[in-house]
DNA sequence: AGGAATTTGTCCGTATGTATA
DNA sequence: TTATACATACGGACAAATTCC
């Protein structure tokens, strides 16, 4: 059942324009209106609505806005979906919003090694058990020599090699210095968050016990031509919240 | 610099929206008009570009549609971003898919009462420390006598009392059937993640130790009047992550 | 290929309703 | 209560893109 907002509840005391639209979504719902097919024209709906041809565009231009409808002038309208578009986003102006971090944050790099991937490492940073990667381990800081923010595993594959000699000292994130390098453009980003205990190594660079609570997330970057980083961020479990908005409806244009 | 679409080649054969609107992101994005800071008035507008108020709202519409303003009726229109849209979205076509449950999981009422909020609990579901809330507590299991996903308290204001009664055997996640009885539209659903210990309570829930380590997810559910209900999920640290993906933006065609 | 008919896009004017300050 | 400003709605006109002979 498509339910959209101005649609579902367009009573008699509704807007007209909301009223037509609940009709319109109703019919594409119902099949009446169906997929790929025309809509009839302004001058139809105006006409059948008895309202003017404005009042139809409002309604026609928000069931655009939807994404349910298709306009072409001169062509006329189609419908082309009876799916409401996504109705709630989380959205980041940048990556480095997916951080939450400070930007002011200070990484330091304890070493480079090259590992094979064993299976469940492979699964989780999306390449193939046996192959190798480069391991980069670090942590970052709140400031040098102040409070320890995550123990940092970033896996690079092998080919990226030798980008990654210019992460020593570096302000900006990894998965930016690699984009930048290598040319290619992170599509999307995927991410994980599970509760662990934490390794021994991880626990010294907090000064805990093994085994304490700790917030792990696991980052991968993917260009399209793959992975371009795959980073598990351990975080004190006493201290770190991962903190998230979704809001409802985008702005989007037809 | 700004880039809107229609606005950054708004050339002298351009709609005369395009124009407008081009003129307008110009002059936010130089901070003649500040964030928060109110904008001319439709017939202002409309008096300064030689422009009829319909076309002046053209251009406004695509402003708000964007996101650089917001327009409330009465109030005027204020700048609220100086940005341009966000780059990386994660967005979900229903908020059942945050969840990220089969829609076939099962709910348990186990108890409703009315508590006053403590101050912790209360900043977390955005309420007033000792204000009095309604605590819904349950289990959520993957059948009836399957396996438990979750622990579950719920924190619902006391004007929204009288829906809670709907809670028990419904197969609709609380905050619709909250959404559809009380008529007000989520606008947005903040979320916390954090690593934590299990209280004792949600440990019988799962038959685990005390301190068995759990993912906790917190979720407050925002209308405009404010919290709908407030969420706090505990689920098993060995056996639950929460998956995310956030995407680059694609460019809209046009 | 070309011209006519169709359909949406843009633009103007005006009027009234409604939320806000 | 009053004034303001946006929301909705009507009317008409021409332009631009597309489709169809």
């Amino acid at each position: 059942m498509i339910e959209a907002r101005e649609g579902s509840q367009a009573g008699i005391d509704s807007p007209i324009y909301a009223r037509i639209l609940a009709k319109l979504l109703e019919r594409i719902d119902l099949g009446q209106y169906k997929v790929d097919s025309q809509l009839p024209t302004e001058a139809q709906l105006s006409e059948e609505f008895a309202a003017s041809r404005h009042t139809v565009r409002e309604a026609l231009r928000r069931l655009s806005d939807q994404g349910f409808i298709r306009r072409r002038q001169g062509a006329g309208t189609i419908v082309v979906s009876s799916t409401p578009r996504t109705q709630y986003v989380q959205s980041f102006s940048s990556l480095t919003d997916l951080f939450q971090n400070a930007v002011e944050t200070h990484y330091v790099l304890h070493s480079v090694s090259t590992v094979a991937l064993d299976a469940d490492v492979a699964e989780r940073v999306n390449g193939v058990a046996g192959q190798e990667w480069l391991l980069v381990v670090g942590v970052r800081w709140t400031a040098p020599g102040g409070v320890p923010i995550a123990h940092i595993h970033s896996y690079v594959p092998k080919e990226l090699a030798g980008i990654v000699r210019n992460f020593t000292g570096a302000q900006m994130p990894f998965y930016a210095i690699l984009e930048k390098e290598s040319g290619r453009i992170i599509e999307n980003v995927y991410q994980e968050i599970r509760a662990v205990d934490m390794p021994q190594e991880v626990a010294n660079s907090f000064g805990l016990q093994r085994g304490s609570r700790s917030l792990q997330l696991l980052r991968r970057y993917v260009t399209q031509k793959g992975v371009l980083i795959a980073s598990f961020n351990w975080h004190r479990g006493d201290q770190f919240t991962y903190k998230m908005q979704i809001e409802r409806r985008v702005p989007e244009k037809r």
